[in-house]
Order: structure tokens, then sequence, then C-alpha cells
DNA sequence: GTCTATAGACGGATAGAC
DNA sequence: GTCTATCCGTCTATAGAC
């Protein structure tokens, strides 16, 4: 823990603020508009001191994305002990606001090296994670791992929560609700704070 | 429309060329690369043309999605007569090119309205597709509508199609190969060509 | 149709004062 | 730590010659 506060810390620190507002100008107007200057003046500083905290503008961006990378891989490690963990991975991966970012990423790394590589390293992890979860819930239930890996299964249900968000933000809902309610009905198959049992 | 070329039309106009252009530099390094000046250089013309045939970049933008979609729209109606309709989106939806620039545009959509708009319309003409195409081969293999409902089927195919090669495209692999396998298995059941039930 | 030239805005990054 | 000032580059878009 830096610098402790003493008196009222009005403040919270220009580091961190600097990195809040590249988050927020990104999921509003994209990664582009996230400019030295754009997000110097979010944060309530000046342009300068972006490059006093960060080296460039790529270093900012790869502190923000590991910064959201730990934040969601320890919900998610929280998620797998939860009662339910495939649904509570299925709601991680339909925040809105999470996908949105991780898209701006996505196109990030189309373009710049070090993003890419810091993005892949995390979607590993990710995916160990949920195919972790998923593996504890469908041997619980005596699902034949042969038959339903539980890497599929958590590939599915990741993706389609995501997808799901991404084309919300450009105003497609076609089908989604339909999508919902067969989720539903799978995961509460799979739901250990209920009696165990297919149906069917 | 300008110019309709007579003899042998080796340079293929410039307004064509620009657009290709735009297409690669999208994919190659992300939408953010495709400025006026570089789709220009690779079209092998001056920067101000641009402005001659597009009146502004997002115009450019637009025709550039327009003509993609359209393309993409055709190969889809085709697909529904194929033999195994559902195979074939599943195909048209694993190249990666094609995902690639989608991504593109969805992170472009974020910040120009005009593009957004653009891809909403387009996204809910091929959900309609996919969905029919699904509909049809389920129904021919007397599958319950209402507990595997068409358009679940047919975003399940796209979406998890294109988030693999966008995965692929930034180096994640894990889990790709059981999930081709597992979509075969579940391909194989509704492949028309072969007599129906389960096979291999 | 295609070019040169340029206006005007904005970007990343650095030097150095306080 | 935070600022002012500045260098130098690229961008969109336009004017006008050929």
């Amino acid at each position: 823990m830096p610098a402790p506060r003493k008196h009222k810390d009005k403040d919270a620190g220009a580091r961190r603020r600097l990195m809040e507002a590249t988050v927020q100008i990104m999921r509003d107007e994209g990664y582009a508009a996230a400019t030295s200057r754009r997000v110097a003046a979010l944060a309530g500083v000046k342009a300068a001191l972006v490059y006093y905290y960060f080296d460039t503008m790529d270093d900012l961006f790869v502190a923000v994305l590991r910064a959201g990378a730990e934040s969601s891989l320890s919900e998610m490690r929280q998620a797998i002990t939860d009662d339910d963990p495939l649904r509570a991975l299925w709601l991680i991966n339909s925040d809105a606001r999470r996908a949105g970012l991780n898209t701006e990423f996505m196109a990030l790394a189309n373009h710049r090296k070090v993003i890419g590589a810091e993005l892949k390293a995390f979607a590993e992890r990710v995916r160990d994670i949920e195919t972790a979860a998923a593996t504890v819930a469908l041997r619980a239930h005596g699902v034949n791992l042969e038959e339903f890996p539980p890497v599929v299964i958590s590939m599915l249900l990741a993706q389609m929560a995501r997808s799901m968000c991404n084309e919300v933000a450009i105003g497609v809902t076609d089908g989604h609700q339909q999508m919902r309610a067969f989720v539903e009905r799978f995961l509460a198959q799979y739901d250990a704070s209920v009696p165990s049992g297919r149906t069917r």
C-alpha cells in the first residue's frame, strides 16, 4: 500500500485517476479517443503528467489492461467457490462494461504488439479458471466429460455472454431473450444449490 | 455511377482500389491505421483522391462495410440451399478475414454513429438468414423447436465461429480443437447429405 | 480524374521552471 | 509532482492547377 493518506484524502492520486479516465474514455468513445490530452483533461491534470507516470501511451494502456485483468481474475476465482459456479461465470461475462473494454483492447491489440501479448496471457488465464469451474460443476453431476468437455462448455458460456454484450452495444437484440432462456434452462441442471439430476 | 469501362479494364478503378486498400489496412493494422494517406498510398494514388470519391473518411468506411455486407449476405443466402446448411454457415463464420474486419467495424461503431447504424442493420439481416437456415435444418430432423429454438442454434454457431477467429488473431487457441470436434459432432446430426440419425 | 500545396487541428513526447 | 512551452509529426479536408 503506497502513501498512507493523512488528512481528508480528497485527491485519490493522479496516477489512479489517469487510469480511470482512460477506462472511461475507451468505453465511451473507443480507444482511439483515449489520447494523452483527453485522458489528462478528464483526470483533471495536464497532459505532460501522463508521461511522468507512464513512459508511453502504450504503457498506460498496458497498466489499465493489467488492472482490469487482475480484478476480473479475482472475481472469477471467487466464482469457482460459488454454489452455482457456471451461472456465476455467465453473469461475470455478461457485464457490459467489462465486455466493452475487452473489445476495445482486442482492436488495440491488432496493431500494438505489447497489448496483444498482454491480452493473450490474460485470456489464457481466464480460460483456465473458467474451465476449472466447468469441470467441477459437470463432474459433480456425473456428466460424461468426453462427450461434453468442460473447456467447450466454458467457452460457450463465456463467449456467448460477451457476444451478446457486444451486440447490445450496437443495438442488436434479436434472439437474446431466447438465448438467455436457453442458457437458464441449461444452468438449472448444474446448480449445486438444488437437488442434482438431469431432467429428461 | 462513373465511367463505364470499355476495353480491357486493366486498372480496376481507383475507387475500387481505395476500398480494397482500406479493407487490407483495417485487417492488418486496425481501423485507426486506415487514414486517407495510408489508404491512398496502398491504392497507388494521392490522398486528395480519396475525397474525390468519398466526401469524408466515414463515407469510405460505410462504403467498405456495405460492400462486405452484401457479399457476405449473398454467400449466406447461397448457404441456405446447401446440402448441409448449418455447416455452411459455420464455415462462413469461421473465415478469419471476415471476422477480423467485423471486429474492427464493431470497435469503429463505438464512436461513429453512422457506422453503428449500418452495422446494426447488417447484423440483423445476417441473423435472419442464419435463423432461417437453422429452422430448415432442425425441422427436417424433427427437432423440438421449442426446446432448441433455431435462433439460439444459429447464434451459437455464428458467434462461436467468430469468437474463435478473434482469439486466434491474438494467439489464443486453448480449447479450439475440442470446440471444433464438438461442433463437428453436432453438425453431423443435421447433415441432409447423409441418412439422418447419428452416424460416426 | 488526378495531382500539388496547404490550412488548421490534434497527436506523442520532451525540456525545464516551480 | 505538476506545470508551461514547444518540437515535430500526422490527420482530415479543401483549393485550384493540369
